[in-house]
DNA sequence: CTTGACTCCGGACCCCGGTCCAGAGCGCAC
DNA sequence: GTGCGCTCTGGACCGGGGTCCGGAGTCAAG
């Protein structure tokens, strides 16, 4: 039965906003749609499973250029796969990365507010002494 | 004796570039300084202090925004102390909240990569058949 | 046939933390 | 005194991922 969504239609039922979703057309994200007689854009069912499939990678923590990429791999049979597993794989390792970086951070961060007592002198404040210290670079 | 720095100088020994010493001062991180007879900004050492300051606590995850309340905190005597130890407290849950989140991401992804064998038909990747599952919203 | 909701388009604007630019004016070594 | 390099200023631009705007055209219910 549904033959064809209108752009409101479409936002509505994959979760995005209409502008977000001219937004990745103009991105190459997802492909310009038949137009009716009006220019009004024309989108059919299969537009929707791929703006949450958009949702979902985005969820996952893939950029617009990254989904682009798995957009165009799942559409290649075979040949694609591997590229899919790699892009993935690539998103894991820099997901390590960052989680890494944030929990050092953290945890040098974590140590200064636990050895300050909330109250006293800036000089004897643990955390102001370690911003101020003296070398560095 | 140092007694006066030119930015350049200053940007140098403090390991920021001079647009970031402008931009800073621009937006209250970095006290206007005095200025020669030709309008040249002159600097002291204990502006280096407080750039090495704001580089520090930008390794620490503070957003200038926060840089500028803790240096500001720091500057009053015993009444700083707890808002620098609310602020501090306040970025560690924070990024704790920001780990958290990322190793659910990752966690997630890591599941879809180990059972992706790299190779096959899109249809038996468990990676794009994640993204393309059919519920949601 | 009118009215209100929808759509079209190009372009501006948002956040953040800078970075770069042009044109004009200094500072200093030679 | 000349030349090179530094500094001044306001403003434009970057990236990422949208979001909003205004004016004009369209659709459908009543």
């Amino acid at each position: 039965m549904a033959q064809s969504l209108t752009i409101s239609r479409l936002a509505q039922s994959s979760g995005v906003g209409i502008d977000t979703v001219r937004y990745y057309e103009r991105n190459g994200l997802l492909p310009e749609p038949p137009r009716r007689a009006s220019g009004y854009r024309a989108y059919r069912d299969e537009d929707v499973q791929r703006l949450r499939f958009i949702r979902r990678a985005k969820q996952l923590g893939f950029s617009l250029e990254e989904i682009r990429g798995l957009l165009e791999l799942s559409q290649q049979n075979e040949q694609g796969v591997p590229g899919v597993h790699a892009t993935a794989a690539a998103r894991l390792a820099e997901l390590d990365a960052r989680i890494e970086e944030l929990e050092r951070v953290r945890n040098g961060l974590r140590q200064l507010v636990q050895a300050c007592p909330g109250h006293g002198t800036p000089h004897e404040c643990p955390i102001l002494k370690a911003l101020t210290a003296g070398d560095t670079k």
